[in-house]
Formats: structure tokens, sequence, C-alpha cells
DNA sequence: GTCTATATTTAGATAGAC
DNA sequence: GTCTATCTAAATATAGAC
């Protein structure tokens, strides 16, 4: 395969012949062949986390899965699209988690604008919570998106799954902080981003700087530094003394 | 190759035979070979920023350098040892003139510390100055380094290059947000280095955001918004008020 | 130092039996 | 839905002539 930059999802052939598991009449009626989906899933989102899309091979992902080699070309047709299902059922939950604690947070405000640190929070929070509930696949899917989020090839693919949750908190922002210039508000949202991903990403680079004393696993503390850095980082791109 | 995480660099066998260009008595000697090995490295670093060490293989590099497939092994031995020499040639420039950019920031604060904007200014603005000077291979080098910067198994490597420029910064931080505790000032090195990444990984992301309104390519106009935002950011970690 | 040719392994994907 | 077997292409790396 080529260089060429990854964009829509594609289902080439029998992706996804039906969905996870499907409700009908009361009970949750769980299908044959449901169970290899999801270790396959749970198993790629590992391996791409740690090496990146291109750093691991399908069978990598089938070994750990420990299901046969040919099930993933028949439950999701392309490396490609299990790259894009894996990103996509976690990115769902966060949106509508995100959207609802800004919708909380609105109500709280009365007629006014939420805090910047509210909006923060209320972006922030989510993630974080899940993983600081220590759930390795919430784990992984961070630091897969964090990875996703920096090279050229997948922005059109995260771009696709994510931008809906940005334009949101883009617009909230822009209320909070009525003297920023609307550029500053898309640099700030940006570096709201990286300095989340340089959580998300977990990749014990701060660890080995502060010699133990910090850790990426303590997301609660992370979490604690990270909404006053955030936040009083985008009230100074409002402020006039720029 | 397996998913092995990728460390020191192991000059397995004829691996840069010689250095790139060298001095004797008073002329530059460029011999022969040496413009072979530029060609490699610039391509190299151009096709790792864009689609990730594992994206691209070592004959779209040649062909890219248009060199024969054979010289990669010849000069650099391995494809972990090309992106090792890749990183490091312009990591020491930059280390180099952040360390001395501190320096004159120290003197001109005479006996007080140079203020956060100062330190932070002196760490951002060599980068950004070659970024915005659009040499092509700066730019390249930049997104390749946000690239390394997230995913676990390059994390040694990149570690190993960078980790000397950040314990200089380090310091200078905590002396002057004096009221910061400890674990702040890390977390904070970290949020300045993710907050960078987003403008050196130059996705398009933005762009796509902002409806062409804010630029990757504009760096000084990110400068502008990075300087600030990092600081007000650190500022916040040091008050009481957290 | 550079090239041709190739060894060796592994990749993603499929056909067809069960 | 799952498995065995395999196709085809592409990968990294090397040997040896020039």
């Amino acid at each position: 395969m080529k260089a060429k930059s990854v964009a829509a999802p594609k289902p080439r052939r029998a992706a996804a012949p039906r969905g996870n598991a499907v409700a009908r009449g009361d009970r949750v009626v769980v299908r044959r062949g449901d169970t290899t989906r999801l270790s396959i899933l749970d198993a790629a989102e590992r391996c791409f986390a740690d090496s990146g899309f291109d750093g691991v091979s399908l069978r990598a992902i089938t070994e750990r899965a420990k299901v046969d080699s040919a099930l993933v070309n028949y439950h999701f047709g392309t490396k490609e699209n299990l790259l894009h299902e894996v990103i996509a059922r976690r990115a769902r939950i966060v949106h509508d988690e995100r959207v609802r604690a800004l919708e909380l947070a609105r109500q709280q405000a009365g007629t006014r604008s939420p805090s910047v640190e509210a909006i923060v929070t209320a972006f922030l929070a989510p993630m974080l919570r899940h993983l600081a509930e220590g759930d390795a696949g919430w784990r992984h899917y961070g630091s897969l998106v964090s990875h996703l989020d920096v090279l050229p090839k997948f922005t059109a693919l995260a771009s696709g799954v994510l931008d809906p949750t940005a334009l949101h908190f883009i617009n909230a922002l822009r209320l909070a902080l009525p003297n920023a210039p609307e550029q500053s508000i898309y640099w700030g949202y940006m570096f709201l981003l990286g300095s989340m991903v340089q959580v998300m990403s977990a990749t014990g680079r701060i660890e080995r700087l502060s010699r133990g004393l910090c850790r990426s696993d303590d997301v609660e503390g992370a979490l604690r530094e990270l909404v006053p850095f955030v936040s009083g980082g985008l009230r100074a791109l409002g402020s006039e003394s720029k």
C-alpha cells in the first residue's frame, strides 16, 4: 500500500455485516460472532495505540484477539475500516458525554455564559474520567487518538469523527471570552487539545522527566493541573494586554 | 519486524561511515557520497513526517531521494538508524539555539529570574523561527517530532534526543514560578510541549475547523497566540488560587 | 560509493471447505 | 461465522559486480 491518505470509511465488501448487539423486544440479543468482533476491536485498539496504524499487522491483532486471521476481513473488510470502527465506537460516547456536560454547565450558569473553567471541565472531564477508571480500552483509545491527531495522513479520519465536538466547544468559548479575537479562540482550542493529548498519550515521558514524581496514570492529578493551565491560557488570549 | 520498541541507536554495520562534511585545515571538504547522504536524510524526513515511521518504505524514500535503493543500508545501516540521524541532526541545532536564548534572557534579567514569558519565548522562538522561514526540511522535522512525541514505541528515542533541553527549561521555570508545586512545573512543561506540537504537526486541522481563518503555515500568528497561552497557563499553575 | 539482482520474510486480502 | 490454505505484492536487507 502506498502512502496515500486515509479518508472516509469505505466499507468495501462484507464490512460490518450487522450491528454489534441488537435489542429485540425487551431482550438484548447477542449474536454469534459478536464476541469475535469485540475481541478484534479491543485487540486492534491496543495494538494501534502501542505501535501506530502502520506499525502492526492484522496478524498481530488477530493473535492478540485469539481469533483466526481471516476474521478481520470478514467482519471489517479492510484494515482502514477496522481503524475507523475502533475510533468511532468510543468517540460517539465521549461526544455525547461532553455535550451533555456542556448543557449542564449552561443550565447552571443561567442567563450568563458558563465560565471558561466550566467549559474546559465539560470538555476534559468525560475523557479523563474514563482514563481514571482504569479501563485499559479507554487508555488505549486515548493513546490512539493522540496518534491520529498528529499524523497528516490520518487527519481527515480523525477530523471527521471529532470535529462535531470541536464546533460545540468553540462556540461556547467564544461566548465566554467576548474580548478574544476570533483566531485566538481557534488556536486556543488547538492548544487545549494539545495539552490533553500529553495526558492521553501516556508515553511515560513525564515519569522519566520528573524521575517518578509525576505519573501518567495519575489522571486525577493531571486533571487538577490541566484545567487551570488551559483556563489560564485561554483567559490570557482573551485579555487586552496581549 | 515485530512491534518492539525503538531505543538506542545501534549502528549495526556500516552505519554512518563518516561525518557529513569535514573541516580539513581551512577548507570544508565535501566527500563523495555526502550529497547522497543528504538526499536520503531530506527525503526520509519528509516521508516520515507525512506517513510516520512505519507508514513508508525505504524504497519510497530512495525513490524520492532519487538514489539507488541499496544506498540507505550502506549509509545508515537500518531504517531505525536512519530515523535517529534524521532527528538528531536538527535536534542538536534547536537545542543549542534554545539554550543560548535562555542564557540571553538570564543576562537581560540581571539578578532576578527571567519572566515566564521570556523563558517560554526562549523555548518556542528558535523552533518556530525555523518553521516561519519556510524551509521545508524544518517543517517536516517539526511534524516528525510531533509524531514521535506521541507514540509509546518511539518515546525512548525522542526522549534520549530531547530530554537535555527539557531539563534546562524545567529548571528555569521552577525559578520563575516559586509558588508552583513541583509537579505543576513538570505538567506545565508537558502542556507547553503539547501546545507547540499542535503548531508543529501542521495537519491542516485548524484550517478545516476555522474554515481558513487560521492557517498552520502562519507561524508568526501562531507564536503570537502560543506565548500568551502557555505563559498564562503556567502562571495559573503557580498562583495560590488553584 | 554505486548499482543489479536477489534472498527472505511478511504484509493485506481471498477462495472455498466446513 | 469460522477455519485452512494460499495468492500476490511489498517489505527490509544483503551479496557481489563495477
